[in-house]
DNA sequence: CTATATTAGTTTAATGATAAACTAAATGGA
DNA sequence: TCCATTTAGTTTATCATTAAACTAATATAG
C-alpha cells in the first residue's frame, strides 16, 4: 500500500497494470529466487553431510572434526567459549562436543591457571592423528567430485557464497 | 604411490620435485577449495535456518512448513513415503513431522483405501491458513536480504548449486 | 570495598534427525 | 498357489542441537 502511494498520481485508482508493476515484481520473483536459493543451499549441506559422514570413522561427527581440524590447522589452545564462538553453536553444544573427544583421548581439557571460571582445550598426539584419518577418509570423496565436476562451479560461486554468509554472521 | 608408479620411469626413485608435482597439485588447492565450499554452505544453511525458525509461529519448524508448503504449491494428495523421498528425510522423520502436523490439524491422514500399507495425507484448511502466515512471517526477511544485498548475488549461483545438488542427488 | 552485573561452563528438557528392528500388506516367481 | 521379497509405516535407541536455568568466578560501578 506504501508502495501505490508514491507511484500512483493522487486523485484515481491505480490501474491493474500499475498494480502488477508496482507490487509483484517488487516481491515476487526475487523473493521466489532468494527463497530458492536457501533451499538448494539446505539440500547441498544434507547431502553433504550425511556423504561426509558415512566415511568418517566411528564415533566421529562432524562436529567433533571441524574441531579437530580448528586445532590442526591454527594449533593454538582454546577455550569451549572461544570454541563456541567460532562455531556458531552453543556453550551447551560445545560442552558436549569436546567430551566426546575428551572420551576418546583427541583433546585434553585442564583449567585455565588465569581464569578460574574457565578451561583450556588442546588437541592431543592421538588427535592429531584421528584428524589425519578423516582427512584421508575424506579425499577420496572431495578427489570424485573434483574429477567428476570440476572445480570450476564450486569455485565460482564463493565469492557470493563468501559475500552472503558475511551478511547473515553480521545480521543476526 | 600408484599415481606415482605410472609417472616415473622404471629404475629410479621420483625426484622430490617429481613427487610434488605428481601428488600436491592433484588433491591440494581444488580439494581444499571444493572443502571450503561445503564448509561455506553449511554456515549459510545454519545462520538462515535459525534465523527462518526464529520468525516462524510458535509449534511450526522449517520441516513442517516445508510440508505445508509443498501441498499448497502442488496441490495434491500425497503418501509419507512420497514426502519422505521428496524431502529426502527418512519414513521415521516423517512420520514424526506428519504426527505433529496433524496434531496441530494443519493435515489430515487417511488409510489408503487401494493399498493397506499406505496412508494419504491431505492438508486442511487450517494447514493452508498456517501455510500463509509463515509466507507473511518470512517475506520481511528475504525482502530485507534482496534490498540489502540485491538478489543477483543468489542468482548468479543457482546453476552452480543445482548442478551440485543434482550431482549429489545422483551420487549419493 | 562491596554489591551488582557479566562471563564461563554445565545441566536439563525438548526438538528433529538417523539407523535399525519390527509389523503388516502387497508383489512376483517357482 | 505359496513362499520369498519388497514396500509402507511405526517404534526404539542414539545423537547433535537449542534454550533456559543454574553454579561459580570475574569485572565493574558506586
Amino acid at each position: 500500500m506504501e508502495v501505490l502511494s508514491n507511484k500512483v498520481p493522487v486523485g484515481r485508482w491505480p490501474t491493474a497494470f500499475e498494480r502488477r508493476e508496482a507490487i509483484k515484481p517488487v516481491i515476487e520473483p526475487d523473493v521466489i529466487a532468494i527463497f530458492r536459493f536457501f533451499n538448494e543451499v539446505g539440500i547441498i549441506n544434507q547431502l553433504s553431510q550425511s556423504k561426509f559422514e558415512s566415511v568418517m570413522p566411528a564415533g566421529m561427527s562432524l562436529a567433533q572434526f571441524s574441531v579437530l581440524n580448528h586445532f590442526v590447522r591454527l594449533g593454538r589452545i582454546e577455550s569451549p567459549a572461544r570454541l563456541a564462538k567460532a562455531f556458531q553453536v552453543t556453550k551447551g553444544a560445545m560442552t558436549n562436543t569436546l567430551g566426546r573427544l575428551q572420551k576418546q583421548g583427541f583433546v585434553v581439557i585442564k583449567p585455565d591457571p588465569d581464569d578460574g571460571r574457565a578451561k583450556l582445550i588442546e588437541i592431543t598426539d592421538a588427535g592429531r592423528q584421528a584428524q589425519q584419518e578423516c582427512i584421508s577418509k575424506l579425499a577420496p570423496l572431495l578427489i570424485k567430485l573434483n574429477v567428476d565436476l570440476g572445480v570450476e562451479d564450486f569455485a565460482k560461486t564463493m565469492p557470493q557464497l563468501e559475500k552472503i554468509r558475511n551478511y547473515l554472521d553480521n545480521n543476526r
